[in-house]
DNA sequence: TTGTGTTTTACGACCTCC
DNA sequence: GGAGGTCGTAAAACACAA
């Protein structure tokens, strides 16, 4: 989950210890039941991945890994991406109110509504994670169908956010399994990051032409040059440039 | 209630790489 | 040629102001 992205604009995420009794209540929202990270400290991936190289340090944030960017100082000094610990929220009312007891979330987070950040007035940023699931799972539908397009649940957008977050750009495996998970297509889960990789550059473009409060850049980590990594260009130093060109990751590793 | 602006899926065109 | 990248865009979904 882009988690800093959206914690950015708004701490009143999860307003609610029980999240809206229509969210979630379908079928597709517990897709394999995803485990609830119950070692969460930091980045956390869907099951099944073990065996990939750079999703096999769970819990500990791998200091192979780019550090956490600027964008998830939100969830506090330290703790690095775990705020994407709030990506994995229960995905029912039970383990949301566990997660949130544990001390996962920012207390902000477990502000109320009513308490919106002036910059957050108009919309919470998290209004996705309420919004009532569609009837169906993505079924793909396309414009040709006889819906346009679907919206995707809670779930799903979490568990992309999560693999964005980790790295923008996704293998074939990773895909395969994301797909496979959140009952999604491979198509779908590639359009995803390509739309979240525009809306990234689109943000970071946004930032570039405003004024910037000085010192606020963050050398490149030089885990951003792992191969799992490559192209995990961050926006901390508010310059996150697409890469002239596509990396080439159809390789596995 | 309606109008408007933003965000989110999805696609096509075009490009590069293998 | 196929796969996947960016870019631009369409349109649904949504939030908010008037």
């Amino acid at each position: 989950m882009y988690v800093s992205y959206l914690l950015e604009k708004d701490t009143s995420m999860y307003p609610n210890p029980v999240r809206h009794p229509s969210l979630n209540l379908n079928p597709q929202n517990f897709v394999t039941a995803p485990p609830q990270y119950p070692d969460f400290t930091g980045y956390h991936h869907v099951p099944g991945i073990t065996n990939d190289p750079h999703h096999s340090q769970a819990g500990a944030w791998n200091p192979a890994y780019p550090p956490p960017r600027e964008e998830w100082t939100p969830y506090g000094p330290g703790t690095g991406p775990s705020a994407s610990g709030t990506g994995q929220l229960g995905f029912s009312p039970p383990e949301f109110s566990s997660v949130q007891a544990s001390g996962l979330l920012p207390s902000s987070i477990n502000s109320s509504v009513g308490q919106l950040s002036p910059n957050s007035q108009r919309r919470n940023p998290y209004d996705w994670m309420r919004r009532s699931a569609p009837p169906s799972n993505s079924g793909g539908k396309t414009r040709t169908k006889d819906k346009y397009r679907v919206v995707y649940t809670d779930h799903q957008r979490l568990e992309l956010e999560k693999e964005f977050h980790y790295s923008r750009y996704i293998t074939i495996r990773r895909k395969a399994e994301l797909a496979t998970t959140l009952s999604l297509s491979e198509r779908q889960v590639k359009i995803w990051f390509q739309n979240r990789r525009a809306k990234e550059r689109k943000v970071n473009k946004k930032k570039m032409q405003q004024p910037q409060p000085a010192s606020t850049t963050t050398p490149t980590p030089p885990g951003s040059s792992l191969p799992g990594n490559v192209s995990m260009v961050t926006s901390s130093s508010g310059g996150l440039v697409s890469p002239p060109m596509p990396m080439n990751i159809k390789e596995e590793y």
